[in-house]
DNA sequence: ATTAACAGTCTCACATACGAGACACCGGAT
DNA sequence: ATCCGGTGTCTCGTATGTGAGACTGTTAAT
């Protein structure tokens, strides 16, 4: 095989490193690295350096050892990013909230993943799963269906790539690429997401997409109640209302976009 | 005061681009990139070349934006390690639930979160907000603290580097790495942990680690019920049953460790 | 004390990866 | 039609990063 052309040794062996310091149980002496990378042990030690440098390893002294760094993990947790949207997510959820009288959300997409931001429970309804901080798999939620039904075609593709990207979690989730198009094909026809007991029991969720301004989706709205409570008849009216808030929140985040 | 040498300017590179991408609210273009990191643009074209290659970035061609790559969030989420863990702990979780008659779960450690890989839910036991693949701050979780106990001071502190590290999720856990280190030294006193309606009203849970074969924390498994249905004198007892469960495991993960 | 194994540092000659810049392409203005 | 601003590809000379290996320091075994 050849594909020789655009080689950039250094940039391979780094990525190659923390990918095998990831796939280690705990950290990894410097030695094994070389081993298992067949890599030149001064371009090891070297590498490494650089990835301490960058946050991306920790080196454990005492251990001899070094292991994934935080730099590596914040990569996917990107709180930082995600403050000034919490900031000006959590007053709109909340008169959204006393305007319906059901528990809302704020989440935005994390790989595979939707992270929750804000989470305004409304009086007399049941806590949620869905605490701050929590983190689940995109493609089962309303607020993820309604954020993976704005993306194009190949960074679905691209997000899940094989069976596998879906599976591990609960085993109610048997998923496949295909079933996932259908679902937001019909998100998209419809101009909302929804989810119906497919995260807690007695539970269901309409979501809709906030865009920012270049028109890409920056989170997700999404209404959480007992599904006796509110007919599915109804469920695009509700999805409406949650629309108008959603564009409220789209305002103010072109505004404010450092 | 230069480090002047040892240099590896594709590595720091392609490292400064990684993690610019994941700064970005959304895809970034390729021009960008160059201009924010004052690159030439055929390194910078080179090296998403590469990061694409590896996962850690893709491109959107019909958007001609760079996105940060799923490998990227791999990097802490690591499934593939922990499969292997779930499917041998299982059925460790089934017997000790049906031994004490309380949930369960097992928990991997995760930047500073912690993961849960299983459950085991009682009979007559209420839903808990830990389903699997729910991600929670590890310093508020039993098995989080569990886990947390064993690390060296120096990655205790690697990974809370400051007081950022503990904010954002609920105000209620207001840390510092001072609180933390003193919840852990009675965990190691008592050699459990545990956590008492910190994070969900009326739960208790008490936790205790797993350790592979070097030593290191590979997981933790926590017991949660009603906190008035366990006396906090009896903890140290129920600790004890979940330790022989704990080490159970950690005889069979050593054996399976490919 | 001696040896050995291993972590980490440093140097230096040479192969080669880097980056300037040319080129091709595409879509939108005019 | 022609220009223009933009993305992505490719080539090629030379500055420079790479990696073999020597060196230091530490721990553990004999």
């Amino acid at each position: 095989m050849k594909t020789l052309r655009p080689a950039a040794p250094a940039a391979h062996q780094i990525l190659s490193i923390v990918t095998f310091l990831s796939t280690q149980r705990g950290p990894a002496a410097a030695a094994s690295v070389a081993a298992a990378l067949g890599l030149p042990r001064s371009t090891v030690y070297r590498l490494l350096g650089v990835l301490v440098e960058h946050g991306y390893a920790i080196h454990y002294p005492e251990a001899q050892r070094y292991g994934v760094g935080i730099a590596a993990f914040e990569l996917s947790s990107g709180f930082t990013r995600q403050e000034p949207l919490a900031r000006l997510g959590a007053p709109i959820l909340a008169t959204l909230v006393d305007k319906i009288g059901e528990s809302a959300h704020l989440a935005v997409l994390n790989g595979r993943d939707v992270v929750y931001l804000v989470e305004e429970r409304a009086p007399h309804r049941p806590a949620l799963i869905t605490d701050v901080g929590v983190r689940l798999p995109s493609h089962v939620t309303a607020s993820g269906r309604a954020l993976l039904a704005t993306l194009p075609a190949a960074q679905l593709r691209a997000l899940f790539p094989n069976a596998e990207a879906f599976t591990v979690r609960t085993a109610r989730d048997a998923y496949s690429l295909r079933d996932l198009r259908a679902v937001l094909a019909t998100v998209r026809a419809n101009g909302f997401a929804a989810e119906d007991e497919d995260v807690t029991e007695g539970l269901a969720s309409v979501a809709v997409a906030v865009r920012d301004h270049s028109g890409w989706p920056a989170a997700g709205i999404a209404v959480t109640f007992p599904r006796d409570h509110i007919d599915p008849e109804r469920w695009p009216d509700l999805a409406g209302e949650i629309r108008h808030y959603a564009d409220e929140l789209s305002r103010r985040i072109r505004g404010a976009t450092a």
